[in-house]
DNA sequence: CCATGTGTACTATACCTCATAGTACACATA
DNA sequence: TATGTGTACTATGAGGTATAGTACACATGG
């Protein structure tokens, strides 16, 4: 695995939810196949130059949204997707996205924009 | 101006960060309209329980955002839209709600699904 | 002029999270 | 058996959050 995960000191967002998210966006876009295994934690925390406890934490809330699998003396696994579960986390993230786009129509972009984006994902 | 704010002390989301998304959202809904006068920071404090330093800093941060502005002696005021400004802003949203859309799609969510949630804004 | 309400600033305290360092144990595998 | 792995503790320091309290300058109505 290669690391493009980037840390940055100086972000106010904690260090285990910047190493949390970026893994976990190399999962959703498909760059981390289900099965493969990601780099220890001590590995990891030594790339990044980061205590390890920290990356536990980090993996640790990856396995609880269901992203990885951890088994004692092997490592860490990507999680095989299972769609339509987690009704009540897709709720959420709708919300979230409804927030923003009201938010950034206020601030003067239209729909037709906004739809346009989403099309070329 | 009703109070139609709600602040959860459970929630893991700062007090502030509550109150000033809560008003936030109130302005770009329409609820509040331009050079409207929201509540005092003692009179909301008051009415919702909490610290006045706590409002005062959710009023600052909305302030610094550009959704209200403060006159001393006579109060806070809600800021006339200004659309087109703060491409950097527009840029980092689009950035929030494209990271939580690729989420929704792996998670079995089509995009038709989802532009038709926009379309009902 | 004066009392009231307003934004603003400052100190101090307590609590929680975050991040670190260090140690330790159980498991899997070459 | 040695190594790498996840996991679980303790302890410490730094920073953010929320509280309480005090104080000052300004605007307005009586």
């Amino acid at each position: 695995m290669i690391y493009i995960i980037s840390v940055d000191l100086k972000n106010p967002k904690p260090i285990y939810e910047q190493v949390r998210d970026g893994i976990k966006n190399l999962i959703i876009r498909g760059v981390l196949e289900p099965d493969e295994k990601i780099p220890s934690v001590r590995e990891m925390a030594q790339n990044l130059a980061i205590n390890p406890n920290t990356i536990q934490k980090a993996y640790r809330d990856l396995e609880v949204q269901g992203f990885v699998y951890q088994i004692p003396g092997k490592g860490t696994f990507v999680q095989s997707r299972t769609p339509g579960q987690n009704r009540e986390k897709m709720e959420q993230l709708l919300t979230e996205v409804v927030e923003r786009v009201r938010e950034l129509i206020y601030l003067g972009v239209s729909k037709e924009e906004i739809k346009q984006v989403l099309d070329d994902l």
